[in-house]
DNA sequence: ACATCTCTACGAATGCCTTCGTATAGTTTC
DNA sequence: GAAACTATACGAAGGCATTCGTAGAGATGT
């Protein structure tokens, strides 16, 4: 098995893309990007992609479609596995401490942490 | 001024001796890396991080001295606020819970996370 | 003084990322 | 069927990251 690597920058952008839209020609990727991407960078980009495993393209009509290869949400593990083994030791929680210090969080997502804690302390009684 | 970029890999291995240990010399932070640090591989790194901003060099001695330029946390925010805007739509939040979500937590992190969410909800009802 | 050790500086090679231009082939329109 | 359009493939350029070798200045020990 090959190592996996974190996808770059304009390969994350491509990506959120995909996630937003589902499976998208050439042209439908690089026209929402806008101006960002020329018609053939996108192009360049998803076949490089394709050849990484990040997007599979469905080539049965001429104009191929390309789709995420992984979740939104597995990439996004991903990644904060990642940031969290470079710059926090590992530690996933610390990660999420700056993370609540970095940015206002909104009242929905305040909620959503609230359950989370709930759940959690609901484990550590169960146990 | 300069747009700021995030450290790469290889600088943020160094960094993270440099915050750990506090100034050192190159040597110092290459034995400290191990064999993934060739001696003048590390010196030219430190040399083009100072060109960027990223460590202070202390030169009065002639073996110089390194220090991190900006704080393990700062660096940790910039680094967390850009992973949110790449990958999670710019909310820090939603980011908080994927890490949450990746990694276990410890129960001093729990606890952390805890106060900081008592914090919020009792600025809610000071306001 | 000489050899030896340590340090910095510099250059160059390699490889990846990103971009874009051009070639080529299939499709549509008149 | 010729022209215009749309698609993929490919190559190459430019830039940055990373690594290491070598040169040369300065320190040290005998």
């Amino acid at each position: 098995m090959a190592a996996r690597r974190r996808p770059t920058d304009a390969e994350l952008a491509i990506l959120r893309v995909l996630w937003a839209q589902g499976p998208s020609t050439v042209r439908e990727v690089a026209e929402e990007m806008g101006r960002e991407g020329a018609y053939t960078t996108v192009l360049k980009l998803l076949q490089i992609m394709t050849g990484k495993g990040l997007v599979r393209r469905d080539e049965s009509a001429r104009t191929h479609v390309y789709r995420a290869a992984r979740s939104e949400r597995a990439t996004q593990r991903q990644l904060v596995r990642d940031l969290a083994d470079r710059a926090f030791g590992g530690s996933a929680g610390r990660l999420a401490m700056q993370a609540l210090a970095a940015r206002k969080v909104s009242p929905q997502e305040l909620a959503e942490i609230r359950e989370w804690l709930a759940e959690q302390e609901g484990q550590r009684e169960g146990a």
